[in-house]
DNA sequence: GGGATGCTTCGGCGAAACCCGAAGCATCCG
DNA sequence: CGGATGCTTCGGGTTTCGCCGAAGCATCCC
């Protein structure tokens, strides 16, 4: 099965604490340098170098150069959407375990950030708790729709064009810090744009945590319903006390 | 961060030819003996036993014992899902880089086949096509939906129970054969198996690929409008001349 | 131009992983 | 009960892989 060959290979390049490591800080969708990759995954400049060019050769990064740096990001979002299920399945496992003991530098983490093109954390699911529960959005399982009232929402809130077809625009995406699925495909690409453009989040130096901005306290109950705090502790609260099913 | 060491983990536990084989064998959603999976992967039973350790303490599959034979079946749908995702990835390049030449052995694969708990192979995709040209269904990117009229259709033709809510069940699948987009999700298990139990494919000893019946040929058609060939030919046809892009 | 910075290539070391032969349990069957 | 079958565990041989020090290019800046 020379099929079978590709497959071990492409997760084979995943499979290997530094690599993954440097996947996962590119999950946000920005382009990261060498040496930083190299510094985020505690290894030597070198060795990062041989990762990162296993990667690129396997396609599931590409690299572009700017000057003397070489800046790297997620070939696609067909690899996002990979790494984010085998992070699905990952979490899955190390929650039944071990309880997670995460210390305060993943706060922030846990409260907003982004996942590629869409907002994750707290707040993502926070979003998508409150889409689901006004009718905006359906979500079942692996599928979900944006409803026609939601249609109609995102559209007078200028997150999605009016003159867009009615085309199926939602996916599902499990959480990893959460374990409950916030949005994601071209309507949660549609949110996180808006949310930055509108600056209701900043991203935040060296690291994949967005941090909500006064202007987005408002936004985001105004447009969603949903209330944030600006330090870690109230959206963190509620998973504090996660089963560790 | 501990997290990643954990995906990486998982991605190890796929990134390894003869697992990455094993895995791919699964994909149907049926249980395998360690025999059968050591033969498919072309090792001996020994070290087909660590590999299948392995899998199962990273809980990507299940064993269950039975009699003196121990039955492995994949852990879920999400891991179902997450060796899709690799799929789609070792395809792409795959076929950009070398012409595939798959053997005769290969185009009842590419006919029909299961993908987990859902019909996949040229099968799969003509039955995407003929509901999105009907507007039964919607797919746009990674997202899709079943319209109103489409969800009228599946309950008069038995498929989808009537009492059902109106939830989004439809997922998009890029098949890894085709590179086209076939239905997954509840909508596409329903419909899988709808066609199991009338009989319309037939699963064949010792692949995945299944079978289209003199009943599928019929019923195919008289459904979704899909014309079925019984040999390999027909729908191989239309893949045969496939850009390399 | 000269030095600093970012990154890559080369070489060698040590650990991990894969593989199979042999042997050990468990189950089934005659 | 005794042999066959299915699977696992053990031991060790070989290979692969990750890692870093040293050295080599390329780019930028003074």
């Amino acid at each position: 099965m020379a099929t079978s060959n590709r497959i071990a290979e492409v997760a084979a390049a995943v499979g290997e604490p530094a690599r993954a490591a440097m996947l996962a800080a590119l999950m946000d969708g920005r382009a990261l340098t060498a040496a930083e990759l190299a510094d985020l995954a505690a290894i030597t400049p070198q060795t990062a170098s041989g990762h990162l060019a296993r990667l690129t050769s396997v396609g599931l990064i590409t690299a572009e150069k700017q000057g003397r740096h070489r800046y790297h990001r997620l070939a696609g979002a067909d690899v996002a959407r990979m790494i984010e299920s085998v992070m699905q399945i990952a979490g899955g496992v190390t929650l039944a375990r071990t309880i997670p003991r995460i210390g305060p530098r993943d706060a922030a983490l846990r409260q907003a950030r982004t996942c590629y093109d869409h907002l994750a954390g707290g707040l993502g699911v926070s979003i998508a708790d409150a889409l689901r529960a006004s009718g905006a959005v359906e979500i079942d399982g692996d599928a979900a729709a944006l409803t026609e009232v939601g249609r109609a929402q995102m559209q007078a809130l200028g997150i999605l064009a009016p003159a867009r077809s009615t085309r199926p625009l939602c996916r599902p995406c499990l959480d990893w810090s959460e374990r409950r699925p916030h949005l994601a495909g071209a309507l949660g690409a549609a949110i996180c744009s808006h949310a930055l453009d509108q600056v209701w989040v900043r991203r935040r130096a060296g690291t994949r945590a967005l941090e909500i901005t006064p202007a987005g306290r408002i936004g985001f109950r105004q447009a969603f319903g949903v209330v944030t705090v600006t330090g870690q502790p109230g959206l963190a609260a509620s998973q504090a006390e996660r089963q560790p099913w």
